[in-house]
DNA sequence: AATGAATGAGCGTTCATTCAT
DNA sequence: CATGAATGAACGCTCATTCAT
């Protein structure tokens, strides 16, 4: 039946509504200043009506969650393309670190989705997201595999490897925070390149 | 006096309890999910009594920054002695994991404060315990700068490199949290080992 | 609809409600010492239900503000009616002594909102009000303007003349409440007559 | 004893600190937004020092409306000199609006007692202050019967006639608090002489 | 006599969620 | 299916007062 399907178009668009309006408080007030009042005042819709899309808040940052993932995933991917191996890790090191500025809360968010997850989310949830957020080393372990084959990389777990690339990466963004604080007056843009550096050179055969 | 030095001293156990029930809730519910009431009931006291020991929720938040950060400084400046760099390198590295395991809640909370997107502290004793918190680089700053002498190093900037360090370090070890979902089956510890040696590599002559 | 009109009512009715109930605690206990518990607790409604129909806590007291001054206002007009201007203005007195006593809570309200020293309102909320309880001074003004064109009254600014005579009824009008002290055994209502008459002759030709 | 008399004298010193600081903040921030710690604290005193001085809140007010009191009374005596009656009377009014003006809270604090009386205090105690403050009255009502006997003022009675003229004086400052709204542009001292110009025109023989 | 410490009760406001329509 | 209305629970914080010392 057409009626079926337009029927459940709209119901799919009202969705990405709801998602579109939480996303854009995300971005602007962090996830913890968010109400369903405001989301929905936002996405013009009454309160309650959310509920019949998402049966709790929580449900709605899970969506979230996962499409930010999806975003690191994707800029990640992105920008791994290329030929020399680390250079393609170079340009992975500071796409994220344009991520987490261009989308400062939308990383923010993941990352404190990282750190304290359990906080957030009940385990279940967390765990299936977690479980989601893995793919994001699909295409730095690629890369790896990539260097260690065409001998300029060591040999070196390449799961692991992007684990310790991603990690460190995101340390030091961390600090990034403190631009103003303990960083004043440092190029952090520079020292970030100078990691990513020091960390291949670490890793170079 | 002996009944004004019993006075002073019941008082800083009482703030000692405040800190303690503020720190356990923190670390089980993260901070925005924790109130005075929760506080006070944990601790045993009345709401308002916490008052007569802190005049603000931020205040108990910035005692605890400091603690932490005091904690953490002691066990570098310890796990820093000795003579070949590297090796005090990897032994600061250790004992951060070590710290990280042993005394989890401080260094969660430490990360928490690095880590949590949105200001808990208004700017002014955010910059504050920031300021203190720089303290902890000093130890590896050290380390890295005899290292250097010693032509071990690289010519790097000492200070740019303990953040490096500790950033990737402390990068990693938020992955230890998932453990059960993306890390499964394998060995932190020897990773965590690889990623020092990796950047010992990374920044040696 | 039939639907959507009864809806409105009954909002309406609740309305008048928490008004009622607001207005009747604010004569018991004044405006300082009525809270918005004691307010839903007498409407019989959650505490959060009064916020749906009132944004805060200073909104409820500028509705009553409204109502009581349109009630004050429609009071004068209707005495202010006939020939003679001084009967006219004898009358609009003693309507006023009336009302003070029939409706002593909206009065009382009215009064409580004059003499209030502290600010009840954030100044552009009191300056709207209060602009609005200006109008109660047209009838009187009306009269007075009457009374010298028709060669009763000496020639003095009408508005101002309104003002010194709802100012001095309305003073004296406070004394009432000390009946029972320095009152004792006196006849309120003569000394009011009198005082009126007493300002007629003042501004008579 | 000499020891007696010293303790005594110091606890009436005391005493007055107390009243000293509680006058002072409700000068600066009205009755409703004084604390017993503020007190305390500008009395350089222990809060609880203060109970054993004044049994509550209640009874510092109770004091300070009497002080009040004395002050207007003085005022009024001060400003009741002279010779011709109707000036003196217009002395007077002059000296109440200069008072309200020079002692805001001060006289706020009085007019609040009058018009709210059983909320701010419990009945007895309002009683008492009340018919203390009924004092003010006695030199308006020498002036009136002086001027009754001189001829210069119809045959009505003194009190009465004081009651008339403080009644009206006190209800037209109350709408000086509405200098810049509906007041806006007018010269309200101005505007009160004419008024007790006219209410002497009133009670002239 | 003076006080530091403690506290229960209360404040205005916001929240995620439910439910009747 | 969509929603306006309602709500209990909770929030950070302040208060006047009591009491052991």
């Amino acid at each position: 039946m057409g009626k079926k399907e337009r029927r459940e178009k709209e119901r799919e668009k009202r969705r990405q509504d709801i998602l579109d309006a939480a996303r854009s408080l995300l971005l602007k007030r962090g996830h913890h200043n968010i109400s369903m009042r405001q989301i929905a005042s936002i996405a013009e819709l009454g309160v309650s009506t959310i509920y019949t899309y998402f049966p709790s808040k929580e449900d709605i940052f899970a969506a979230l969650s996962r499409e930010a993932f999806d975003l690191i995933h994707d800029t990640i991917l992105a920008a791994a393309a290329g030929r020399d191996p680390a250079r393609r890790m170079r340009r992975i090191g500071e796409a994220l670190l344009l991520l987490s500025e261009s989308h400062k809360s939308y990383y923010d968010f993941i990352d404190y989705f990282i750190s304290t997850p359990e906080i957030i989310f009940p385990a279940e949830l967390k765990a299936q997201v977690d479980t989601y957020g893995k793919r994001i080393l699909d295409p730095i372990s690629a890369v790896v595999r990539l260097g260690i084959e065409s001998g300029r990389f060591r040999r070196i777990d390449p799961l692991e490897c992007a684990l310790m690339f991603i990690g460190s990466i995101h340390g030091l963004i961390h600090f990034r925070k403190m631009d103003e604080t303990i960083l004043r007056g440092r190029n952090f843009r520079a020292l970030f390149a100078r990691h990513i550096d020091c960390f291949i050179t670490g890793i170079s055969a």
